[in-house]
DNA sequence: CTACATTAAATGTTGATACATACATTTGAG
DNA sequence: CTCAAATGTATGTATCAACATTTAATGTAG
């Protein structure tokens, strides 16, 4: 399906107002595919996204910011996602000693067990989205797609 | 800022891996940017696709559902974003004569008056994102999302 | 015509999210 | 040592979205 069938749109105005409705409508499905593989793990995008990034320190705590910054959508409430995952069993979290304004969270023996079963389908799904464009392809749409992330990041910026 | 800044990750496992991320956090870009711009205007994104989408009927009215289908996020509450937008004046809602469980909906002088005064800002924003992608990337870049759009239809698809 | 299925839209409910604010702790100037 | 400012996290609140259900209108088979 195309992206002027998923609008029920004729034509776009130019090729760049094209890019921007393929980058908001995939980002669209991709989320809404991940949301039908967690859907019945009990899991939301951000609280996967939590669980990997915990996964990724290999046993060593983070504190709530870093875990923040590190996410996808960090504009999400990163306290009460983790209190989800706190009451799942799959995070733990602790005050710091050295600062105790500080949480340290960690990933579960249970936590890692939930990500493991996810592997397997959330890689083919993602990889299934990307058959077809071959590896120079990808290479290029980063690079170009580095420029575009880069462009927006001045206008975040001098908005804050 | 690059994509692995963004994400405080040093590597990313391969270009696929990236090229996903780079989709997401870029649309997570743009929809920020494009929240701050409608905030003051008291409109949410939904309801600015919305009134584009009526603005684009030429005065020509629209059923809901139609409506829907043409939304980059087709919620299924396209009931309450017309609501929204009938409360602000900025749309008109009636049953339709032919099919009274039809809703008829269009856009009013005053909505077009808001989205005419969104023009600028809106159109000064995206174009600032794509600046230093030039015509020939856009294309390319447009050809190979159209393929990923195409194969996370199949995965929709199978689902629903 | 009646009964039942189908369609279009609206609504109830529950849970998530954004934004602002509060609270506790630490830091650092004096 | 003291206290104002900064920092890290949590929470209050209002809004928004997903999903299921309901209401109303139309289509259709007997």
């Amino acid at each position: 399906m195309k992206l002027e069938d998923h609008l029920v749109q004729p034509t776009f105005r130019d090729e760049g107002q094209k890019l921007h409705m393929h980058i908001l409508v995939i980002a669209r499905q991709l989320d809404l595919m991940l949301r039908r593989i967690l859907k019945p793990h009990g899991l939301t995008p951000p609280q996967y996204n939590v669980l990997r990034i915990l996964r990724g320190q290999k046993g060593e705590p983070i504190a709530v910011q870093s875990l923040t910054a590190r996410m996808i959508d960090p504009s999400s409430n990163t306290s009460r996602i983790i209190d989800k995952l706190v009451e799942k069993g799959w995070t733990n979290r602790q005050v710091c000693p050295e600062d105790r304004r500080r949480a340290d969270v960690s990933i579960t023996p249970s936590g890692i067990t939930v990500l493991t079963g996810l592997d397997a389908p959330i890689n083919a799904m993602l990889s299934h989205s990307l058959s077809g464009v071959d590896e120079t392809t990808r290479i290029q749409l980063n690079g170009a797609l580095a420029h575009v992330l880069n462009n927006t990041d001045d206008v975040i910026a001098t908005q804050n």
